[in-house]
RNA sequence: GGAAGUGUAGCUCAGUUGGUUAGAGCAUUCGACUUUUAAUCGAAUGGCCCUGGGUUCGAGUCCCAGCACUUCCA
């Protein structure tokens, strides 16, 4: 990769028609004028979003002194170096304005260079004309390349074609870039490229900062909606002595002065339950958690969740919580309750459709999930590995195979198998049954939660047993002894939440990708 | 872990049945141009065809192994 041949500055025969040694060789042209081309703070600019706004202070003055409003920019059969001809001769005149940002394209035409300057709230066109900056700048200009941070000074107008322009009064180099940027159409397309050099990815692919600025929007949104509601966030450990809360493989990792063995944590919960005993009643952590497991477009090592708990809810109260979480945000970043997501309609227009286990599993499959009998025969059917297996697990992993990836919802699955739910609390009229729901949008599990189970005795029953299922690989589970303890000082009856905030990102920006909403995914190293 | 695909200029991509000196666009350099907007026109420069082995008179192309990435599956 960019290799850059990087000749020693000093070399009295660049080849000037390398793209790095030319970059290479300019910076050293203005640094023999005096100028450097790393620039100096740029007080009094105005943001590129800015300037489109005071786009409509720009008036027409005639020669006659008349000052005219221009017209309507947007009109398809606007014909402005007509509208220019009839109410002419004159000149637009507009507000001045300082600008800085990125040269994202240039158009020399011999004595003037159009160029298009991207800050991050936008693009905007920049006219500099020889005679109208002089002699000396213009020289400077056109040691100007493709990427480079520049700031610019001058009147806001409209050229012949009616396009907002800033006519540049004064250039200032802020930043000199030394690599070549990335092909000007079809971008940087390399998704390895594009993770590894997230820098140029934000820079010069369109889109990029948009989806990361509306996941900043999106986390606000959920803390917000959640403060708002007398939620308190909290920050708790992310090395564990046991890892617990999930079932997934943790990270390892080691204390020096402690001699002592830790993991990074793989879930939240455990501690924010510890939490409610000790009385805070409706918390909340954001944070990120790492799974030492495989990746995929759903699965980076490390990602954010956040959890929830509510003191003296349930279940019921978490769906309730879960709509608003995710239409506050996206009221907050725009667009709409419907939506597309990987080329299909996606409607989140509050209430979400909610449908029980058992009848998704009946619809899907045409037989009774209850039906142990048959649900182990059609196992068999679809060459599901049955030998050994609970009946439940085994319904469990057809229910994934044939009902989750039909799931478009957004849907919540409710009232699962009381026997794949160890840490819920069971339905008072039907044992069997564990008041816990997920939600799915596009086959993709994006939100769990259930009526958290608070009998201490129970939980460490049921620790047990989960551990007793477990083979050598994931015997690393330990039992949580102080969790139990905790317990015993009395957990108020609660309801707890679950939201994969990645997942919840990508299917609001419509990103096919975990990696797309990860600013900086795990790669190999280079 | 399994399957399929991809790897060629700084970037985006062509490259036929194995056949002479590996092409295009963008970028870069030089020339023309004071209202362009993927600016245009003319010219030039730029290659470890992912790595290693093999088949062949001859390999970017076929075979084997490896590496990396992508997608699907577990």
């Amino acid at each position: 990769m960019a290799n850059s041949p990087s000749q020693s500055s000093g070399s009295s025969h660049p080849d000037l028609t390398d793209p790095h040694a030319a970059r290479r060789h300019k910076l050293e042209e203005i640094v023999k004028r005096g100028i450097d081309p790393y620039g100096q703070r740029f007080d009094d600019r105005q943001l590129v979003k800015e300037c489109r706004q005071r786009g409509s202070e720009v008036r027409f003055v005639t020669q006659a002194g008349e000052s005219l409003e221009l017209p309507d920019m947007e009109s398809p059969e606007l014909d402005y170096r007509q509208w220019k001809t009839d109410h002419g001769p004159g000149e637009e005149v507009g507000p001045t304005v300082r600008v800085a940002g990125r040269i994202m394209l240039a158009r020399p035409t011999g004595k003037l260079i159009f160029m298009n300057l991207r800050d991050w709230t936008g693009d905007i066109q920049i006219f500099v004309g020889k005679k109208q900056v002089g002699e000396e700048s213009f020289e400077l200009a056109k040691l100007f390349d493709l990427g480079d941070l520049i700031g610019i000074e001058g009147r806001l107008g409209r050229t012949n074609t009616g396009e907002l322009t800033v006519f540049a009064e004064k250039l200032f180099l802020l930043s000199k870039m030394l690599e070549v940027p990335p092909e000007k159409h079809a971008g940087m397309t390399n998704a390895d490229l594009r993770q590894r050099m997230r820098y140029a990815d934000l820079a010069f692919n369109d889109g990029v900062m948009q989806t990361f600025l509306d996941r900043t929007k999106i986390v606000k949104s959920v803390r917000s909606t959640l403060d708002e509601r007398g939620f308190c966030e909290v920050e708790g450990p992310t090395l564990h002595t046991i890892p617990g809360g999930a079932a997934a493989r943790p990270f390892e990792t080691h204390h020096n002065a402690l001699d002592m063995g830790l993991t990074m944590r793989i879930a939240l919960e455990l501690h924010l339950k510890r939490l409610m005993v000790g009385g805070m009643e409706r918390v909340y952590e954001m944070g990120r958690v790492y799974r030492n497991e495989g990746l995929s477009p759903r699965h980076n090592p490390e990602f954010t969740m956040i959890e929830i708990y509510q003191a003296y809810g349930d279940y019921e109260s978490m769906m309730e919580l879960t709509e608003r979480l995710i239409c506050e945000a996206i009221d907050k970043i725009g667009g709409g309750y419907k939506r597309q997501y990987n080329g299909q309609e996606v409607d989140f227009t509050p209430p979400f459709k909610r449908a029980t286990y058992a009848e998704l599993f009946e619809k899907a499959t045409g037989i009774d999930p209850a039906d142990q009998d048959a649900v182990m025969e059609l196992a068999g059917r679809l060459k599901i590995e049955t030998t050994g297996k609970h009946p439940d697990v085994v319904r469990n992993e057809i229910f994934e195979e044939k009902v989750e990836d039909s799931l478009d919802g957004p849907i919540f699955v409710i009232d699962y198998p009381a026997s794949i739910c160890p840490l819920t609390k069971r339905k008072r009229d039907n044992p069997e049954i564990a008041e816990r729901f997920e939600l799915f949008i596009c086959g993709m599990e994006l939100a769990n939660a259930y009526t958290e189970l608070n009998d201490p005795d129970l939980q460490e029953e049921l620790f047990q047993t989960q551990l007793a299922g477990l083979d050598d690989e994931d015997s690393m589970a330990k039992m949580d002894h102080d969790f139990v303890r905790a317990l015993r000082y009395a957990m108020p009856p609660a309801g707890g939440l679950g939201i994969g905030i990645d997942r919840l990102v990508m299917v609001l920006t419509n990103s096919k990708s975990i990696r797309d909403v990860i600013l900086f995914p795990i790669l190999r190293p280079e």
